[in-house]
DNA sequence: CAGCATTGTTGGCGGCGCCTACATTCGGCG
DNA sequence: CGCCGAATGTAGGCGCCGCCAACAATGCTG
């Protein structure tokens, strides 16, 4: 609980900027969409005018991106963290599909943002980083089992692009609600087997 | 079909509803984006009153979610226009992942309405059986494959899921600008021939 | 402590979604 | 054939929004 300023509220803020973003993600999160997102509402919550939020984001579609940025750093932090190198390949596969996909559910709008088709050139770069970032995990896992001779040679991006998208494809299925949360966990590990070993009989 | 008046337009425009979400649907291929589609500029530009589409949309979201299902109807079309039952099943699973992937890219804006997370209970049906239809190809060429014994043994719907959610991914990095589109076809047939042989060494 | 950049406030403009009351047209039934 | 209700379109308005400009309070630095 925020130890509440008794008499006069300082002229300003202190953080606006950081109170903004938290309060536009639980926003997000109870609402479900980035539409009804309304910076004057949050400027309302946050007790400051309604034109203060312009001093931190220029327009609402940079608040947006900065809380897509949030996410992204949010995300490589679960999946660093989740992540063994000392596991064999397939268990530390699945635990790192289990990592994302379980990030994917818990904050689905905001995914939804980090993966929006439409942030000008120069928040792509930033996005473009940031999605390297989190990519980075599933890439050194490939490439340390490629170097244990665990997998199949070839161009490790375009192997780690393989699982990358059978990840986000499930996870995408999961957070559109065409599965229940237990039913897309409980697929992971028969996914990341037939990853392994294929779809044709051996 | 409407024989056009020369003269005065009509009090009634004929068919609004048709007009409406084609109209929609360009302004969306334009803006690349739905929060910047006005139900009041649509109507503008179609020559009618501010309030007209409300007498055939209840509300702009009703608009985008017909919008889905029209999306819907011509991705069913394209795949199972694709789809060669006739083809070996890596051939005939390269077929369907390049007729997915080239829809979703020439349809990113209208894709991101169909896996919008946000359909009304209602409408949720509707699009629940539109997404089957759309993925009774992929059913069909793994069913297929497996009474051919190309493929492994297990729960059918399973192994859809793998290919889906493989495709379904790709195509979600291409749409977001990861890849350019040659880039995204490009790796199509070894996206499928890693799924169907995986990524162990045989 | 003076001056300037930062951050916040007030007010306002145009646009939007949605609602209600009213107008015109269409189509089915006596 | 003519009438009347249903369907469709219009006019106006309310409250919200994003964004902008002008002004006020504060913080920071020389």
């Amino acid at each position: 609980m925020p130890a509440e300023k008794p008499e006069t509220r300082p002229y300003h803020h202190g953080d606006l900027r950081s109170a903004l973003l938290e309060a536009a993600e639980r926003t997000l999160r109870d609402r479900g969409t980035s539409a009804s997102l309304s910076l004057r509402e949050l400027a309302r919550d946050l007790g400051v005018s309604h034109a203060a939020p312009g001093r931190h984001f220029k327009d609402k579609q940079a608040l947006l991106n900065a809380l897509a940025l949030v996410g992204y750093d949010r995300m490589a932090e679960v999946l660093e963290a989740a992540d063994d190198p000392g596991l064999a390949l397939q268990d530390r596969l699945t635990t790192l599909a289990r990592a994302y996909l379980g990030f994917a559910i818990d904050n689905a709008e905001l995914l939804e943002l980090m993966y929006a088709r439409k942030h000008e050139p120069d928040a792509a770069e930033q996005m473009a980083a940031a999605i390297d970032r989190t990519v980075g995990a599933l890439e050194r896992a490939v490439a340390a089992a490629q170097q244990r001779g665990e997998i199949v040679d070839g161009d490790p991006e375009h192997l780690t692009l393989v699982v990358g998208s059978a990840l986000h494809g499930l996870a995408s299925f999961a957070v559109t609600g065409k599965f229940t949360t237990e039913a897309a966990m409980g697929a992971v590990p028969g996914l990341v087997h037939h990853l392994l070993y294929g779809l044709k009989p051996r």
